[in-house]
DNA sequence: CAGTATTGGCGAGCGCGAGTATCCACGTCA
DNA sequence: TGACGTGGATACTCGCGCTCGCCAATACTG
């Protein structure tokens, strides 16, 4: 298929496109002349990948790429591919936040991380947050927080996919970065059901 | 105290202090000249605010002000006000997303929530999206994750200040949106661990 | 009381990210 | 043959969150 196909078959306009295989996001097609080329079905599911992450996982461009990146050229294993997939994810928090809150908790939940990771300043810096706005996040409260949260992930490092590395690179960053919208969504589903029950439905 | 105070004591700066006024994100401090404002601990808790859902939150600056105006004027009931703190947050969702897959898996759950939604919307773009990449989310694997999330969610409505209306706007904003990071950090976290220890620690 | 520093207020400008638009020299197909 | 589609490149736009510059009125400082 030619671009004007791929773009009807994926809803994206054929300027993104384009804009896509500048920015290296998607890889470019089978050249058959000087102004034509093929496309196939790799392009379709990268182009949905691609969308994805940035509509619905609102990652940036260069986080896509990385991501891309490692879809094509995997890491050797799992807790490297792990890793890229975390970088790549947003927030970008700052390099020198005090991740002394968060290490409390995460060594009172017994978890081996590494004290550099991204993901335990995101969590010493919404801790941090709490507590400026006087909302402060004992480490108790964030710590059953994390023991309600263990099975989830147990389960979804559980089902990695063993099979092709594309798929299991897939499975990995939008996991990570989909099933948190899925949570997230969940979470404020279960607030307004509560609400409604314990408050009376508003308008 | 003046605004070089009010900017040394948050470390926000003199121009995006004025900027914030400018946007109404602030209230005015109580002018005592033509050139002379004083600022008081309630525009330092506020610039804490706004700077934990700008930064932690990623609120864009509208919703910010959505979120400022609901804590200076309260809605009458706390479902109304988890409505505005819901609309305040992120992401912004097409209206016209098919509702039936999030439907299903709340009805499963036994939640009432309002059919209009923008977290079912949410929950069903981000649901889509996992089925667009090849990773299609069942209903019953989602509603384990609904069963897993809903104890922390009857937790936080429970502990709901009912004390001044405003602390009680504090908690609901910037508890969904600021745990929304906690429990994403978490989760992360429970994959490096478990990743560490079913696949050996990788650099 | 002179001189410097701050302030509030406001309009304009900036840097970045994510596309859009415009061109153009080809190809393709009716 | 001729209208339309294509790939490739460069330039432009737009929204957002600040950031700068300027001004006149004050406030502190020696």
């Amino acid at each position: 298929m030619r671009i004007g196909e791929l773009s009807r078959s994926t809803g994206v306009t054929v300027p993104t496109i384009k804009f896509y295989l500048r920015e290296g996001l998607l890889p470019p097609g089978e050249a058959t002349s000087a102004t034509q080329a093929q496309y196939g079905e790799e392009h379709v599911r990268r182009l949905r990948l691609v969308r994805a992450l940035i509509e619905v996982a609102r990652l940036p461009i260069a986080s896509v790429r990385a991501v891309t990146a490692a879809v094509d050229d995997p890491p050797e294993s799992f807790h490297d591919l792990l890793g890229i997939a975390h970088d790549a994810l947003p927030p970008a928090v700052d390099d020198d936040v005090d991740v002394a809150s968060a290490t409390a908790v995460v060594d009172g939940l017994g978890w081996q991380v590494h004290p550099t990771s991204r993901a335990l300043r995101q969590l010493a810096a919404a801790m941090d947050a709490l507590e400026g706005v006087g909302l402060p996040a004992s480490p108790e409260v964030v710590e059953r927080y994390g023991r309600a949260i263990e099975p989830l992930a147990a389960q979804e490092i559980d089902q990695v996919p063993t099979g092709s590395s594309e798929e299991a690179v897939t499975y990995v960053v939008s996991g990570t970065a989909l099933y948190e919208q899925v949570i997230a969504a969940l979470r404020r589903l279960a607030h307004q059901d509560l609400s409604a029950r314990r408050f009376g439905a508003g308008a």
